[in-house]
DNA sequence: GATGAATGAGTGTTCATTCAT
DNA sequence: CATGAATGAACACTCATTCAT
């Protein structure tokens, strides 16, 4: 159990060791993996003892729902500052908005993200505990500048959430392409944020004249 | 060491052996993770002894191989099939190719697929071993339809193989999305296929009129 | 890795747990042989669980190594002593040394010697590390008194490293013809110490007239 | 069970059967030692499949005592011949058969001596069927000479058996020694047979004026 | 709260031995 | 007899988790 003990000061040192061993997690589990990893090995990276983790984190799988986390609120923080930077047409947000994505898991670290989905993908109790958190905000979100753009035009609108689907798995498909080692990708990342954005906008077949 | 003997017979049987391993492999890797399952429970499945597999794969990661092979395999197969059926226009190309994509991972199941990823992402052996011959060849033979449309116009040659990276992405990137629980697509899956072959076409902008 | 700490206490209690071990092992061993005997039989011997053994013992050959180890000090420390209680003359110091010998094997236990002979006999990692420090040192310390001795007169300069051999070896031999259930051996074993001195001051031909 | 069948041919391919098997085994024992070895390795080392193995000796440790058979007769025979060449006086006798014997050792080869010691040390089964062959005989065949030479005076009678295993300890011993990787011994190994003679006649002190 | 020694169930893997063909 | 696939008990070793200090 957590402990808290209602004194904010205690409270304050509790959150800030959880920090400590949360970094030294998402370094260690981004190096060897989650299942390559040992509670020790993050103990140590963290330079405290193997238990002293306990107190904070009830399990080694609740270290990754911690490291699940911080990344939830880092990405919700990522995009409300997108949307107070939505400019007034549609192109201008979402070049921007993904370029802002590219940046967020560049920050974020390849690996870290690697782990993320692929215990994700396998682990069925972190899946049901995150996908609301992680994935339902975003669409939330996103679903909202959505509908201004369709009232425009252009998307039909029983499709929107669908469409947005594909905008998500875009980003999604070309980071785990990545991850999975294409060298081409790795080669011409930088230039990525904009084919994305043009593919997003226009598919395949590119700006319209 | 796989027995062969020269033996057509036997060579026949261990085909048969092996088949049978990797066909519990794969239920209980997609049930369980390849971290989840033990050896002793691929050997159950099969109904044979734990030492039997080791006859015919020297380590349980060999038998991950397998199954990567294996789907390779199929994959290979299908877009052999892919190629007999373009058609003249590329639009038609487009909307088949994407549906038999998406039947051939329905076919594959769900949590196969997942396995295999979430273990590619994190097993840098895996990767290094695989991502020539299951991703790689996939891109040549799209690439080749690619030149043939490209050349009626539309892509700027040298995105052709970033923008190849978006179409795989973006299958790759839905998948991953689905199979990390998203009712959205769980419940209109079947829409999906037409939905992306229109995103890949005309992107968020939809048909031109 | 051994855990030292630097804290005396605890490194107090790391050395009684690893004596505690240790003498487990032996028992075991040489009850069992080495390769007959598992881990955890020396565990259970000792009353702790199976993983407690790697806290402080890193393999099953550290183990042996550990008792090697052991012997070792033993053996050092009793020919410190012999050499403390060399008397003026040759004769004298041999058989009291030879006794010594005799009386440190019988201390150590047969069945202990039994297994190191055996197993540094045939596992080549534990030789390399062991000659030297159980090997070597004996000779250098006998090759100091036989060169007052030599010196004397009676040993040829160029063979008494060679002599010195046939020394250890009629030792060495004597007590492995003993372990391999010699008993004539057995029987008069308490007679031996004083055959060997004869043999080795004056061979087969026994004492000049 | 051994197959005999009562017909004499097939008595013959038996025996070569074995002799195939067994010198695989001293082969793949010599250089893995009886506990690295497998079974299969000594199979595949004789070009026949495990099963067959099973078919001439009922375990694993039925080849050793194949292996420890074979040695026993070569032994054996070795000595008759020894007999053979007694000359008319002691010290030629002992000269020549210690020669005999180091030469013995060398054509065996150190590493199957070394597997078969090794072996016996541990192995009470194997200890307690073979004491009688192969030591035992040594020393009825070594006693007999030995009484001539007594009853010319020298040696006490009621030693002659320990003195006999001073003997042949040394030669164990020295043996023993070297096969555990003592570097003085395997340089000056060609001289030992000398160097051991002096020392079974006139012990450290050297020939007497 | 912090420690880290202790636990012991669980894992991948080996290999002597058997037996149907 | 010969084969070699199949067996499954056994083993060394790991590591998440607990708890006395």
């Amino acid at each position: 159990m957590t402990p808290l003990s209602g004194n904010p000061i205690a409270a304050q040192l509790v959150a800030a060791r959880k920090t400590q061993i949360l970094d030294s997690a998402i370094r260690v589990f981004a190096e060897k993996g989650f299942h390559g990893a040992t509670v020790r090995d993050v103990a140590k990276a963290a330079g405290i003892a193997d238990g002293t983790i306990y107190i904070y984190f009830k399990s080694k799988t609740d270290l990754m729902l911690g490291i699940l986390d911080r990344v939830n609120q880092t990405e919700t923080r990522d995009l409300d500052l997108g949307q107070a930077m939505v400019g007034g047409y549609f192109e201008g947000f979402i070049r921007t908005y993904i370029r802002q994505r590219f940046e967020a898991f560049t920050m974020m670290g390849f690996d870290v993200f690697r782990v993320i989905v692929s215990e994700l993908l396998v682990n069925a109790d972190l899946r049901t505990r995150y996908h609301a958190q992680i994935i339902g905000p975003t669409y939330e979100i996103a679903e909202a500048h959505f509908a201004g753009w369709r009232e425009q035009g252009g998307v039909k609108g029983d499709e929107v959430q669908l469409l947005l689907r594909c905008l998500s798995g875009l980003m999604m498909g070309v980071l785990v392409l990545r991850m999975m080692g294409d060298p081409t990708l790795e080669n011409d990342w930088e230039r990525m944020p904009d084919v994305v954005t043009d593919f997003i906008l226009y598919g395949l077949g590119g700006k319209r004249a």
